[in-house]
DNA sequence: TAATTTGATATATCATACAAATATGTAGAT
DNA sequence: ATCTACATATTTGTATGATATATCAAATTA
């Protein structure tokens, strides 16, 4: 009794057959007619389905040309599916503590590839912050120091994906789904760029997962 | 010159309204015909594009009852577009690093949420292992052991990151990308359960980045 | 009141037509 | 024989109308 719709099928054989097919960037695909009569539906389902993998970005078409395989970029289709406001209370917490993952976890590849000039940079950012406002906590200054250890971790991938979560981080902070305990940070910025600079990979790692703490804390209370 | 097709154009605008919009899981959508009439394109661009909403999981429709906002999957995506494609060298050895981040990062999550029962399952793991072959690397037992870590953090955006990072690295192995190097894994995967025991959050984390000692010297030599 | 029927409405699919872009074939000039 | 210009065919892009199907809501009936 499972009846999903014809154009769910039909994308279902397409990505199939992509599977199938010794297929690379590049390769042809048959036309809307063919696929229309191979798979026995209208053109226009063939064309909802194509549409379909048009937006994934799985292939390319242009007039006359046909339709041909692509490499699509992951990344970029997240960031299109991602609408934070409309993401459950339940994701917008795993995206959370994936959050906290990445930046424990992203510790060794910060303290490998740090060079002096980064730490020139990092200084920068941690004076800006406590010029303006000591205590308060401000979610662009978060960003602005946290961004940075992505940058650098050489790892773009990981860099994207950061900003890539960085509006659901934002959504959370707006609406207090998430609140800064502001009383002993006892970590600071400060603290973290002193261990990058005297401390170990370990250190650094197990300062960071501190700089967390409120974090953490709150994530295993509820 | 920006000559994209309509419907790419359309899909953009319902996006921007969804964006702009006070929207949430559930919230009604125009119907096509207003959408048409509203963005002076026929119905079959605004079916298009809607239909691409729909592969993204943006919306869902039914028929007659309109189209609603849902609450997509970030990931499901991802899941679907991976397949076919061909990453290049230097996105394999980021995802590579990526995993090493993220297994390293959410030490926490699992120490903090795993129970009797998963130790025990745990162990189960680990003597199978041993039982067949002792020293030689398997792929299978890697991929068991550290399946059974990310399905602790009880994080479901986590653990299906990594079975949709999986097939990344199983190609990385398979061609030798990265070779295990058998002499000392001084962190084994019993002393890691010992860890999870015995231990504190931290000496389990540090332990976990013991374990992936070998991947780490040699993301560093290179 | 409860169950059923009916009607209105919106999506799902189909069929067709034409527009626009591109590839391909053809004729003529050189 | 080769090149160019033009005509033709092919394929995707867009538009429109028609029919099928599912759903809700109102009306009807028991």
């Amino acid at each position: 009794m499972n009846k999903k719709s014809l154009v769910e099928q039909t994308e279902k054989k397409l990505l199939a057959y992509l599977n199938e097919a010794d297929t690379k960037a590049g390769s042809p695909f048959p036309t809307e007619k063919e696929l229309g009569e191979e798979l026995g539906v209208s053109r226009t389902v063939v064309r909802e389905a194509l549409n379909r993998l048009k937006a994934m970005g799985i292939i390319d078409s242009r007039t006359n040309r046909g339709s041909v395989v692509a490499s699509p970029d992951i990344l970029h289709l997240m960031e299109k599916a991602i609408v934070p406001q409309i993401l459950d209370q339940e994701t917008l917490k795993e995206i959370f503590e994936l959050r906290l993952v990445l930046e424990v976890g992203m510790s060794d590849l910060v303290f490998m590839r740090t060079t002096r000039t980064d730490l020139v940079e990092l200084h920068k950012i941690v004076e800006e912050e406590s010029e303006k406002n000591g205590s308060i906590f401000d979610v662009d200054h978060e960003v602005a120091f946290h961004g940075k250890l992505y940058e650098l971790t050489g790892n773009s991938t990981l860099s994207r994906l950061q900003s890539l979560l960085l509006p659901s981080f934002q959504y959370v902070y707006d609406n207090h789904l998430i609140q800064h305990s502001e009383d002993t940070a006892f970590m600071s910025h400060k603290d973290l760029i002193h261990e990058l600079e005297n401390g170990t990979a370990e250190s650094f790692r197990n300062g960071m997962r501190k700089h967390l703490e409120n974090h953490y804390s709150r994530l295993f209370a509820s």
